[in-house]
RNA sequence: GGAGGGGUGGCAGAGUGGUCGAAUGCACUGGUCUUGAAAACCAGCGUGUCGAGAGGCACCCAGGGUUCGAAUCCCUGCCCCUCCGCCA
């Protein structure tokens, strides 16, 4: 959420702003319920301090044994209009926080103009992608020859959009789910943390998937109104919701594993093929809660920590800023790191690290206690994919495979596979 | 699943429907004392919002209700604890 405030001094220079990201934000409304809001606020307050010293002075003069009767005659014509600002007011903020629970943050100066992903700016390379001699096959192809990825049988116990895995494919996969806890946890300074897969509305509307993206996720249709999570991201910020934190606890580093359960409304007929896009999957990912001055260098440092796993595995990737169009709803700037697929010949998101600075902790009420005003003020938060396991155990099968068929094991992987050279 | 008991400030823990935003203790901050420290003593110490300020308003799990007036009474939900049953 942005600050109320803001939008209030200045709503043309934030719906300037806004524009960068595609969003038309439509000013006349909001300044007429806010000066509604405000004349009703103060109305129904003046009311209530009226009430409160009278009903003080019931209290009085019944404990001095006076007639209270003609008292409570004079009160109950207040208490009604009362009753009428009040309903007037809460109806008014009702839809103003309609309008500013909606309103995406606005984006950092330096993130270019743009309406889609074909406008991401380019920021760094690492790597170069493998020539092969050979005819290569993409991760579907691999991992049927082997018999160990099996869409079909997916499909069967569950529908479109998932995967099996067997056997040495399998421990794979839970071996750079591993790595990247290690690297992360003893490399990074990060906190391991295990969390609900399934969290509540509260915390989908402090990270900002609500109220408006409702249609992205999967909510459970039992008793009590859980969602599953579309990324750790969720249950990991909103443990500071509604909490205000020593300064000595910044920055607080997290990371998790956990699995995602993402709809996929809306991409219907997108990356059909294959494990690239699936309802559910494994991501390991990082979190810093950190005081507003250091939002920017942690997200630099945070984008390093996701790279250390791409270079550790060799695997060859760009990274991007995204432009305006391409932002997502809660972050002021976003880099994705995209990995080298041979099959595709292109380079594909693996993970998207973001500074959300104070908009998620507006929305959630996470706060730190600044030592220099001793005032309760506003975190900044900064997450990142470190990484996306299924896509990148993709991108080792294609960029590992062999002319057989077979996939080299990564070196850093060898050590939690039981020392496997090779996946066949 | 059955039967009970609870949710109050960082923690502990009071609170006959009427100066209760809330006693008290601990913790914390500042000060006095001390060579220094401890102890003792004094003072301060929730969050948000409106206001230049004085101060006003709201918040005692959440949402409704009763009342001139609700932390206190009623309803619903959520959560926690104890006992029985069941269970990875």
């Amino acid at each position: 959420m942005l600050d109320p405030k803001a939008i209030r001094t200045d709503p043309a220079a934030i719906a300037l702003a806004l524009r960068k990201k595609g969003f038309v934000l439509d000013i006349a409304p909001i300044e007429a319920l806010e000066s509604q809001r405000k004349m009703l606020q103060v109305k129904a307050e003046s009311f209530q301090a009226e009430r409160n010293t009278r009903s003080k002075s019931i209290g009085q003069a019944k404990a001095a044994g006076e007639d209270i009767a003609p008292l409570l005659a004079e009160v109950n014509q207040l208490k009604i209009e009362l009753e009428d600002a009040e309903a007037r007011r809460s109806e008014i903020q009702a839809q103003l926080d309609k309008i500013l629970w909606g309103i995406p943050n606005l984006p950092d100066e330096e993130v270019p103009a743009g309406d889609t992903e074909d406008d991401n700016v380019e920021v760094c390379r690492w790597g170069e992608p493998r020539d092969f001699d050979f005819e290569i096959k993409d991760h579907v192809d691999l991992g049927a020859g082997s018999g160990l990825l099996d869409f079909e049988v997916a499909t069967k116990i569950t529908g479109s959009r998932f995967a099996v895995m067997h056997g040495q494919l399998a421990l794979m996969h839970r071996a750079l789910i591993q790595f990247m806890l290690n690297t992360h946890t003893q490399q990074h300074g990060y906190e391991e943390v295990y969390v609900p897969f399934m969290v509540n509305a509260d915390s989908l509307r402090g990270t900002g998937q609500l109220p408006k993206f409702e249609e992205d996720l999967f909510k459970l249709d039992g008793e009590q109104p859980f969602y599953l999570i579309p990324t750790a991201e969720v249950p990991v910020t909103n443990l500071l919701r509604d909490e205000i934190v020593a300064s000595d606890t910044l920055p607080l580093k997290l990371v998790c594993h956990s699995p995602c359960f993402r709809s996929e409304a809306g991409s219907y007929g997108r990356d059909t093929r294959g494990m690239i896009r699936q309802h559910q999957f494994e991501k390991v990912e990082l979190v810093q809660f950190v005081r507003p001055e250091q939002s920017e260098a942690v997200l630099e440092e945070l984008r390093e920590h996701a790279g250390t796993i791409l270079q550790k595995l060799n695997l060859p990737y760009r990274t991007v800023i995204l432009c305006g169009g391409d932002l997502g709803f809660s972050a002021a700037r976003t880099y994705d790191m995209e990995v080298w697929l041979p099959s595709q010949n292109k380079y594909r998101e693996i993970s998207s690290c973001s500074n959300f600075r104070d908009f998620q902790a507006r929305r959630m009420k996470a706060r730190w206690r600044n030592p220099d005003t001793n005032k309760p003020e506003l975190l900044h938060t900064i997450n990142g994919s470190g990484l996306a396991v299924g896509r990148t155990l993709i991108a080792v099968m294609e960029n590992y495979q062999q002319a057989d068929g077979s996939i080299v094991v990564p070196d850093v992987l060898r050590p939690l596979m039981g020392g496997l050279e090779s996946v066949a």
